[in-house]
DNA sequence: CAGTAGAGTGGGAGCGCTCCCATAGGTGAT
DNA sequence: ATCACCTATGGGAGCGCTCCCACTCTACTG
């Protein structure tokens, strides 16, 4: 099977190179934009790829040299959760900014359950792109592993414990959870509860520590009971605030691991004619706009996830470029931490 | 499961050749499911492959059969759309779920943005997809008539206009809209407005035609009047029911041409002191979660997106595999029109 | 029992690039 | 003038596959 277009091939470097009158090489040199071409040459060899519509051949560039330019966006969630949160979204604004500076393609990859995943293992093991970029990664994740045994260079969002052996994107999340807790202290309320993430996401742990070291620097010991276990969903948001109130009904003020989780024990706390800010404070993370459009606004601690995802990128390219063997080198400047920003609203 | 060591090179075709002690031939022939081998060899083929762990080298293959084993989704919106959209996502779980039955691999492209179609202009030109998906396109856009150009294969969701010269798979949208009208006026209302979508999508259309006919065949005239154009945003749902009770106080039902602005609609309508359904029954399209979250829960005529994804699937690859150029075939076949359904609920 | 089909197989000839070595010519120092 | 050493360039040798033709067997045919 001919398996080709009626009109005419694509034109190839080697007919390019007869139009320039000069040799394959040249027009490698120049497509690639090496500097080792002289001024003349490149703008003959520029005019001849104009005129003749060149536009090289991905597989054979790959096949030649090894390299796919291309790198994976791997969300190891089902992709409803994709779409529902707004951090992956704003993380993918942030990637695609970045990557549209360079010739880089972006895949986006979803592995949330075993035959993805299975899948994605294949495709890795093709090495079918450059390198990877991995978004909340559970402490228990092989993926992690299975890259760095393939030697597929890989850019991890947040860290998946204070032992991250991967480059890294994180942000200050206890610092974070810290001045929330500050502000919420600095408005005067006493009794304040914290609902958290999942605990086996490092971050999540991070806040519950930046939230018991904010309430110990105010000379205040820490109740366990206001520490209530969330899940990041709405109904965990519920669960955890119901409980809550049975608990403790005396507290004025909530420290929530994620705006999601704070949405929902804001319903919980409307059913329980709790009035915000007055009877309680409530305080979110992520500044997503669900933060912006609940009622009254949600004051919630930002993370710059769009920069964060820029960062990743710089980060993977620069991995890329180096390709020593990861294991000879030292992560110092390969794992950053972005500060997180209190942003302050009506609910507290 | 072919656990490798992690060190050395991926080993290639040739190797597994000489592994198994055949030649280069047949073990392309195992590798590609073809049925010239006999059960013998190939049984000898594959447990080299194993063995070995060999992986066919995807830019290899690519250079020699000129073909991808990739197509893309292509959406010409900008992604936050994309995101807010349950259609978006119900449509790729339906090309994801068809597409893991194969061995192709799927590209999510974005091309909201003018920087961003130069970049798709070039990919496409690059051949580096072997087919192309597109979703929401408007009758004036130039991608589809690129697509032929450099002979794509190409399935369009929905259609451009009656004469659409792609193959395409759409939803009977005349259909919906006259089942939601007959609905209506089956609970005995008389004066049935409908806010209508974007009318340069050929879609929103046919729903203002389906509207018409119902209307007509219960022989009733249509009064112009209560047709008021939307755009298929929360905005636009409000602005036009706040027309609309302007126009015609005395409105007992509204057939909106999308759940999002059946939910701008019914703020308006509670602002006006206006129930659902004594006062005005309220039926939307899409059957999105909205529909189901909506106070009362909203009748929606439902779209079966993630079929239809699936079929979008099934049609491009038969595209792809039929090489013929596209102009010398008609479009027998090539496209489909699948049913959409009313769903009851409360608010109507 | 030659004659004709297959079925099954091996391997040459590319696919269109990049890499790198060889070479030509130019420059300045000795 | 000689040498060393640049820069710019040409083109051979692959990269790892698929395609396809040639070949060998076997199994029928008449």
């Amino acid at each position: 099977m001919a398996a080709r277009g009626t009109h005419g091939r694509r034109p190839t470097l080697e007919e390019v190179a007869a139009r320039a009158g000069v040799g394959r090489g040249t027009v490698s040199r120049v497509i690639n934009g090496s500097p080792r071409v002289s001024d003349a040459t490149r703008a003959t060899v520029e005019a001849a790829v104009a005129e003749l519509g060149y536009v090289p051949n991905t597989a054979a560039r790959a096949l030649a040299a090894n390299r796919t330019d291309a790198i994976a966006l791997v969300v190891p969630e089902p992709e409803t959760r994709f779409f529902a949160e707004p951090y992956f979204s704003d993380m993918l604004r942030g990637v695609g900014a970045e990557l549209a500076e360079t010739e880089m393609q972006l895949l986006l990859i979803f592995a949330g359950n075993d035959r993805e995943r299975q899948r994605l293992a294949q495709y890795l093991a093709a090495h079918r792109v450059d390198g990877v970029l991995l978004v909340s990664v559970h402490a228990d994740d092989p993926l992690p592993d299975l890259l760095s045994q393939l030697e597929i260079p890989a850019v991890i969002s947040g860290r998946r414990s204070a032992a991250e052996t991967l480059p890294s994107v994180d942000s200050d999340n206890f610092a974070g959870a810290y001045s929330a807790v500050e502000h919420l202290l600095g408005r005067g309320r006493t009794r304040i509860a914290t609902i958290t993430g999942r605990l086996d996401v490092y971050g999540a742990q991070r806040r519950v520590d930046g939230y018991r070291a904010a309430v110990e620097a105010a000379g205040r010991e820490v109740d366990e009971r206001l520490i209530v276990p969330g899940d990041f969903t709405e109904e965990g948001g519920r669960r955890a605030m119901a409980e809550l109130l049975e608990r403790c009904p005396e507290v004025d003020a909530v420290f929530a691991g994620s705006d999601v989780m704070a949405a929902g024990a804001r319903q919980v706390l409307r059913e329980a004619g709790r009035r915000l800010p007055d009877d309680v404070a409530l305080v979110g993370y992520d500044d997503s706009a669900i933060a912006r459009h609940m009622d009254p606004p949600l004051t919630s601690v930002r993370q710059p996830i769009e920069e964060m995802g820029r960062a990743m990128i710089d980060l993977l390219l620069a991995e890329i470029a180096d390709r020593r063997p990861a294991a000879s080198r030292t992560l110092d400047g390969r794992q950053l931490v972005l500060p997180n920003e209190l942003v302050q609203r009506a609910s507290s």
